[in-house]
DNA sequence: GCTCCTTTGAAGCTG
DNA sequence: CAGCTTCAAAGGAGC
């Protein structure tokens, strides 16, 4: 199930299963659906805007938002004229990337794949923190990895550097200047940082802090810990359990996404100032003022206990979430996902999109580069297919 | 703008 | 191997 492979008959459609945690229902339920129509031909005629240049990405003198990844066009600047695409955000995906939900975009590759510019009707794409997301024809998916299923199709991901040289970059920005140097070298640093993957407690503070300070408003963030550290000990086994099986299931992801880190390596990054602190015996409050009547109140106050046992009851669909990678559906007609990679630019092979022939120009164009990179992937990368499944294909880096 | 606070758990380090 | 340290998340507070 967790060996990077994606067992796609054992999948439920809309859900990711093969990629735990990577589809979350509980987003789905945030997503504009009604907003981001697919279209189903291509938009002939559609003009791409040009790359914003690097003030007005970020702004003078300062680090470009890491967002912003300006040496990207993304499917907003790309099919900005129909569709509605350009109405989608990273906020609106509520792709909380799950164990990497909180990563920063650093973390996603995606600007080493850059989408040449010039290509003004190109498939409709969607994006997710940049990281493009085409359709291919049907055929096409043969030599990926496949990450999941989505609305009962198969998402797949393309290792980021498989693009072949003779993509066109977007412009390189200027970095004459000595700041934007230093920025660079920040935000190669901030690229080279990868966070260790949360822990069930982690992953069970993240899901259910937004209750907790709904109920103690008045606490601090280190009370708000505190109520739930007493409430994680409260937990059942049973209930405890699904988090460990999810911080796991994060664990290995992690690991396949990054094969040979080590916490180790993120020693130091973060270190602390001196600690002023009393030792660690003595650290605790044994009674906080203010936060020890509301840790009561929290603790003891069964409306609060049945709603954090309601939140259980929805744990099943948010377990799945809190590792999502990113995951995104929109309405059935137009069927369309978007998923994230921390390692991968997503590619989302499909037979909908038969790439029109009366585009030959630019499709072939946005297609070749999509099939150089594909035969360069199978060519280069150590496939492997699995005997049991056709459909499963595995990349080894 | 950086660090602390505060929780638990995982992993690495040290003796 | 036991014990200690660091870092994952979060955001307000303090320096």
């Amino acid at each position: 199930m967790y060996s990077g492979q994606c067992h796609v008959g054992t999948m439920q459609p809309g859900h990711l299963h093969c990629q735990p945690g990577a589809y979350s229902q509980y987003r789905l339920y945030q997503w504009p659906v009604s907003s981001v129509p697919i279209p189903m031909s291509h938009p002939a005629g559609l003009q791409p805007e040009p790359v914003p240049s690097h003030s007005e990405v970020g702004g003078s003198g300062r680090c470009p938002p890491q967002r912003a990844a300006p040496s990207v066009l993304t499917a907003t600047s790309m099919y900005s004229g129909q569709g509605h695409v350009g109405t989608m955000q990273p906020g609106h995906l509520h792709c909380q990337p799950g164990a990497y939900s909180q990563y920063r975009p650093y973390q996603w590759p995606v600007s080493r794949v850059p989408i040449p510019v010039s290509h003004p009707a190109a498939p409709p794409a969607h994006t997710y923190n940049n990281a493009p997301m085409v359709r291919l024809p049907e055929g096409f998916h043969q030599n990926l990895q496949c990450v999941g299923i989505i609305n009962g199709e198969p998402v797949f991901t393309l290792p980021a550097g498989v693009f072949p040289p003779s993509v066109p970059a977007a412009p390189q920005l200027n970095t004459s200047n000595s700041q934007e140097k230093k920025c660079e070298s920040e935000q190669e640093d901030d690229r080279l940082y990868i966070k260790r993957p949360p822990n069930a407690f982690m992953l069970y503070i993240k899901e259910h802090r937004p209750h907790v300070e709904e109920d103690v408003k008045m606490m601090g963030n280190g009370a708000v810990n505190m109520v739930l550290g007493q409430r994680w000990k409260s937990l059942s086994a049973e209930e405890r359990a699904v988090y460990y099986q999810q911080a796991q299931r994060e664990k290995e992801l992690h690991a396949q996404q990054h094969p040979g880190w080590s916490v180790r390596q993120n020693y130091g990054k973060k270190r602390k100032r001196e600690s002023k602190r009393a030792p660690k015996a003595s650290k605790r409050p044994s009674v906080l003022p203010v936060a020890s009547t509301s840790l009561a109140a929290v603790t003891e106050d069964s409306t609060s206990r049945a709603a954090v046992t309601e939140d259980s009851t929805s744990m099943a669909a948010v377990t799945e979430d809190s590792t999502s990678r990113a995951a995104v559906t929109e309405d059935s007609t137009s069927r369309g996902a978007v998923t994230e990679d921390s390692s991968c630019s997503s590619v989302y092979v499909s037979d909908i999109y038969h790439l029109p022939q009366e585009n030959s120009v630019s499709s072939a164009s946005w297609l070749h580069v999509l099939l150089t990179a594909v035969t360069s992937l199978s060519s280069s990368a150590g496939l492997t297919q699995s005997p049991a499944d056709e459909r499963i294909w595995s990349y080894t880096k």
